[in-house]
DNA sequence: CGTAACATGTAACGCGTTACATGATTGG
DNA sequence: CCAATCATGTAACGCGTTACATGTTACG
């Protein structure tokens, strides 16, 4: 069959509950995005796609007058899910965009890196606190959702961690200016 | 200016010192590959528009009768390198197949999950075997190539060791199904 | 003499984001 | 009544990978 992560994404969201595009965005938005996003711009298409392919169904489900269709999982949709859950992930390589300046702060005064790694760390530990406030709502769910939670969040700590012990190897590296 | 994060993995490159876009390259793979790759399909076209936009210089340099252009950086190029090293990174978020797999694992019987867990862990170590490799290459360089290089195996032995965690808790939970 | 490494490029394709467009409904 | 939220989509664009094409040189 040969889908794409994304169109995984959606399917493991439609078969938990039967959702709209929009629902399955703030599902995402709300769950997986720490680690796989995903747009309106790839949703709907997908849905589109794995409708036709057979994997899911849309079914009309309108609230009032606005209409809405929300998506449930088939029989075979849900054996391709189980499939690739049991096939061993890929090794996606990160990407980093703090680390990649850091690598090229040779040409800067060391002491220039430091406002990257403070920034970098701030930014972690931002992302740790609006995990943190999801943890209620991943305690009720099942062990998995926990188990990723926490994932991200000792993930963060890590990097933060990392970001304020290298900030310290710079300032102890670094000329004493200061004292003048 | 408004280059792509890509474009300033070149721009760091020439920077060090002159080189082909094939020794661009080798050298993104033996270094920020783990957090930013690079492939000839962008480095060549890159090349072309940053020598255009009189960021780097080709330089005719021939090895015998094989044909061969260096390329250096120019005044405005390490000025607009300098300038990007000092604006604050952006967050990249990470994408993970992994994480995504164990995600949606509440699908299946809670044991399925610990191969997942398991090539996870592997693929980790492998890493860190291949990180710790160039551990002699980088410590000759500047504090920063160690640095991330640094981060790159702490990263990956936190990440194997959450995933052996978790193995654990999962296979803790689960009937001793073995005790029959 | 053949293979690996050196060297440079391009075309097709896929994935994903952003911005835009449109409209209904709810709550203050 | 206005803003936010619900709801569904598409078009343009950008980034990146893969596969292909081409030729040289060094080494065993």
């Amino acid at each position: 069959m040969e889908l794409s992560p994304t169109a995984y994404v959606i399917l493991g969201m439609v078969s938990a509950e039967a959702r709209s595009g929009y629902e399955i965005k703030a599902a995402v938005d709300n769950t997986t995005r720490f680690f796989w996003a995903a747009s309106y711009g790839q949703i709907y298409p997908e849905l589109k796609r794995l409708s036709e392919a057979g994997l899911v169904e849309g079914i009309d489900a309108p609230r009032g007058e606005r209409k809405r269709t929300v998506y449930t999982i088939t029989e075979d949709g849900e054996a391709e899910l189980k499939d690739w859950l049991r096939l061993p992930p890929e090794t996606s390589e990160m990407r980093e965009e703090g680390l990649l300046k850091l690598f090229f702060s040779g040409v800067l005064p060391p002491e220039d890196a430091v406002p990257t790694l403070r920034a970098m760390r701030k930014q972690r530990l931002e992302l740790i606190g609006r995990l943190r406030e999801m943890e209620p709502q991943a305690t009720g769910k099942d062990v998995f959702s926990l188990m990723v939670l926490q994932a991200g969040i000792e993930f963060n700590e890590w990097f933060a961690d990392w970001c304020e012990r290298m900030e310290a190897r710079l300032l102890d590296a670094a000329p004493a200016e200061r004292s003048s």
